[in-house]
Formats: structure tokens, sequence, C-alpha cells
DNA sequence: CGTGCTGTTGCTAG
DNA sequence: ACTAGCAACAGCAC
């Protein structure tokens, strides 16, 4: 279940062990995953080079050398896990990139994604804003200080769900479909109500909550996932305790309704008609 | 056994 | 231009 808060998790795992490691091994178990694999770029790109940076942009994980990025995305399914081993141990593993640390000991890190929603793509050069995905992106909500008035403005212009909205990378990055509903759950807001009828006051709650949610989940996955090399390929997603997603036919934990489930623009979007307006 | 649902996002059709 | 709906796929609950 990546969404923001676990690829953040993955990335700083998988960082310590990459930054400054020589890539020195590379397998491909498959010619394409949601998009083609390009295989001869990703070769010139990690193969023989020092990873100089880890980072994450949205949902995307960025692994920097000299000569450029490789970019992951998990999809919905997808998963690093950390090996010893080159062998890959679990089935749908597509791809292997192999380390050598600066210790001289060898790492392996697989890529596995039983649904292949997920990619990885290569980007030459050292602007990560010229790949097609990242350009057009939105701001990154925990880093945005003015978060409420980016999608006030925005929000005007537009007649959508404000849940379908706040879940528009263009808009701002990293609210998935879970992550959505427990934002605005939090914020007091029903996810049908339209963005040119929302105050600046509910998009300052909307905003809040976004950052405090994704905080919250962020720090669950860093305790629960806290290192990353010693869980040796079984580091999963972690539990979040949730308040409205997937919680249909319980009790709010605010009030005595039950949370509703519906369906907006083909997601499930759960809420409670009494302490959301 | 089906059948229907699932964390993403780019493309296509309206 | 803006929005809704679909496709890509395996696995799992029922």
């Amino acid at each position: 279940m990546p969404e923001l808060p676990e690829v953040e998790t993955l990335k700083n795992g998988i960082k310590p062990a990459l930054e400054g490691s020589t890539v020195t091994y590379l397998k491909f178990y498959r010619d394409n995953l949601r998009f083609e694999i390009p295989k001869i770029f990703l070769k010139k790109i990690l193969l023989g080079e020092k990873v100089t940076d880890v980072s994450r942009r949205s949902k995307y994980i960025l692994i920097k050398t000299k000569v450029g990025y490789a970019i992951i995305h998990l999809g919905m399914t997808g998963n690093v896990l950390y090996q010893k081993d080159k062998k890959p141990s679990k089935k749908h593993t597509h791809f292997v990139i192999g380390i050598e640390n600066r210790s001289g000991e060898k790492e392996y890190f697989h890529y596995v994604d039983p649904r292949r929603f997920g990619f990885i793509d290569a980007l030459m050069g050292d602007e990560v804003t010229d790949h097609p995905m990242i350009e057009r992106l939105g701001p990154e909500p925990l880093e945005e200080k003015n978060l409420a008035k980016h999608l006030y403005k925005k929000g005007l212009k537009k007649k959508i769900a404000i849940k379908k909205f706040i879940m528009d990378a263009s808009i701002v990055v990293g609210v998935g479909n879970i992550y959505a509903s427990e934002s605005l759950f939090d914020a007091g807001v029903l996810p049908t109500r339209l963005t040119c009828d929302l105050e600046l006051k509910e998009y300052q709650a909307i905003s809040r909550s976004i950052k405090k949610i994704l905080k919250r989940a962020i720090k669950a996955g860093g305790t629960t996932l806290q290192d990353f090399k010693n869980l040796q390929g079984e580091s999963g997603y972690f539990e979040i305790s949730l308040k409205a997603y997937g919680r249909e036919g319980k009790k709010c934990s605010n009030c005595k309704h039950i949370i509703s489930k519906t369906t907006l623009s083909g997601r499930s979007t759960f809420f409670c008609k009494n302490c959301q307006v």
C-alpha cells in the first residue's frame, strides 16, 4: 500500500546503504513493468557509478549518479526488499540492484511488484524536473508553507469533489485514496463538497489535516521499520491506525454515528455524515 | 469454482 | 479546457 508515507519510509531505509556506494550489479527479470524498462539507459546511469543521492519526490524514489537518475515508482503493490543474496527469494521480483558498499560488501535491493503497476525509468542529466512525470507535479504537502492558500486559489478555478482535488498530483502530491479519506475526516469536510464552494477556512483545516496525517504515518513507518537492513527482505508495509478508511459500518471515533462508504470518481470513500460538513 | 474488489496514474473519450 | 472513466495486473475475500 504505497502512499507517500510508505515511500518516504522506504527511501529513508535504502538511503544509508545506497548513498556513497557503487552499483556493481543490475539484473532485469522482464522487459516491462507498467512501461517498458529502459535497460540500456539504466545500465549507463547505474552500473559502475557511485550513488550520489537518494531522495523522494511525490511517490517517486530518485536514485542519482553523476550520469543521471533511476526513477522508481511502486504503483499499487511494489516494494523494495534488502537482501544479502542476489538471487530473488520472492515471486514477482522484477529487477535487482546490487551495490558494493564502502566496506567492500555486496548488498542487493530487490524490486517486487505482483500487479506490475509500478515502473522504473531512466533520466540522463541532473535536472530531475526534465522528466515528464516529475515536471508537472504540485508542491510537497509537508514542504509547502502556504498549502491552504495554494489549494484555495487552485480550488476556486475548479468544480470537482474536494477528495478528487486533493488526490490530483498536479495540485498537491502524495495524497492517495486512503489518506484523502483520512484527511477529510480529520478536517471535518465532506469528500463530495465542491472545490469552488469551499472557504479559505476549510482549506486551512484540510491543509492542517493532510500535514498532520502524513507526518503521523511517516513517524509510524519510521518506528515500525527502524532498521531496514535488518529486516532482510521482510520489510512489509506498516499498519497505520485509520479512523475512516475501511471502517464502513463501524462507529465513528468522534461521535455515535456510523462511518459511511460511497464511491467517488471510482474510488471507495469513507466519511462520517455527522462530523463532516 | 467464479465474482468483485484493491494502495496509482496516464491515456482516451466525452 | 476540464472532467470522468478506463486500462494495466495479481491476489484475496466472499
